[in-house]
DNA sequence: AAAACCCACAACCGCGATCGG
DNA sequence: GCCGATCGCGGTTGTGGGTTT
């Protein structure tokens, strides 16, 4: 495949961009829109490719970009996508109106990662640095770890949530993807409901049910892939295991297909009532301050809020 | 006052995916 | 189905302003 000649090696502007140059990508924009980009710097009068241009739109000159401050709740919201999805910041921009992937990503490097860091949380995993070198003594004896979300196929991302001119708004895409078809193979009426009302949720801009089902998703393939046994009689054990755990009881002789039900019944209280715990914690009083921010309220709390409890808070299915 | 350093963020690069002739 | 053109994404670099020494 020919690769398109850089901006460099065109010999074309690469520096900062002028208020002239955004007048003119501006005025090119309401008049031809932003679907061809490669002929916007002939018609705006530009020297620079039309990727810069392209660019320089997406992350700058949109109307309905914020250049505000991150408040405390877009900076809880980030971490905890961060720890569901890994550097997806194109995923996470999208549950944060007026904000690009762009902003997130150096918002995250420049601020979070090093106030997790300091935290003596490792950003990367998210979880404590002395839980990671407990691991790292114990390495031959650790499971083999199941796949991130965050190492989810390019298909899958592509076809299902990258393309919002195909959805009313940006988390739709997303509710797609996780379709009980998809997420949930086997589910009955009961889970149909739950993901129904998580749909429902998603749609008016609930952002944090984006990471319940994505964690929905994540336990799913844990389960699937790790720790559930193929034979009838071991996942009845399984599903008692795991009903037992949210305080609830099974009977002998579940089919599987009930177990399925049951489990992933258990998977929607579970996040639910993780998330009730989140919305009710000092975490989410606190994050209502206009001074602190949710980090630097746990920093200030560090007596109060231990690492364990925040690590319950980020509650990271995927690294258990 | 000036050099050195730090920080935030704008901008670019390279790659894979997708589109369209 | 092929292939060139384009788009979108994540990672990285560059730049300018602020702070420290």
């Amino acid at each position: 495949m020919v690769r398109i000649p850089s901006c460099d090696k065109l010999n074309l502007k690469r520096d900062l961009w002028t208020a002239e140059e955004d007048a003119k990508i501006l005025a090119y924009v309401s008049k031809h829109g932003t679907s061809n980009w490669t002929s916007a710097p002939k018609k705006a009068g530009l020297r620079r490719c039309g990727k810069s241009c392209r660019l320089r739109w997406t992350n700058y000159l949109r109307p309905d970009l914020k250049h505000q401050n991150f408040t405390s709740q877009e900076e809880e919201l980030i971490i905890r996508l961060h720890a569901a999805i890994g550097s997806r910041w194109a995923i996470i921009a999208q549950q944060l109106p007026g904000r690009t992937d762009n902003d997130v990503k150096n918002y995250w490097n420049t601020k979070l990662r090093r106030k997790l860091s300091e935290m003596g949380i490792d950003p990367v995993t998210h979880k404590p640095f002395s839980q990671i070198l407990a691991d790292y003594g114990n390495i031959g004896g650790l499971p083999r770890s199941t796949k991130r979300i965050g190492s989810l196929s390019r298909e899958l991302k592509t076809s299902a949530y990258m393309k919002p001119e195909h959805h009313s708004n940006s988390a739709q895409g997303l509710v797609d993807l996780l379709t009980p078809s998809m997420l949930l193979p086997e589910t009955g009426p009961v889970m149909d409901q739950s993901m129904n009302a998580n749909v429902h949720q998603v749609n008016n801009n609930h952002p944090l049910n984006l990471l319940a089902q994505l964690q929905a998703m994540q336990r799913d393939f844990l389960l699937e892939d790790a720790f559930l046994p193929s034979e009838p009689q071991e996942l009845e054990n399984v599903g008692e295991f795991s009903l037992n755990q949210n305080g609830c009881q099974t009977e002998n002789g579940i089919s599987k297909e009930e177990l399925n039900k049951e489990r992933c019944d258990y998977q929607y209280n579970r996040f639910e009532a993780t998330h009730c715990l989140v919305g009710n914690n000092d975490i989410e009083a606190s994050s209502s301050s206009a001074e602190n921010t949710f980090i630097e309220t746990l920093l200030h709390q560090e007596d109060k809020i231990i690492l364990f409890d925040f690590l319950n808070l980020l509650e990271e299915p995927l690294y258990q």
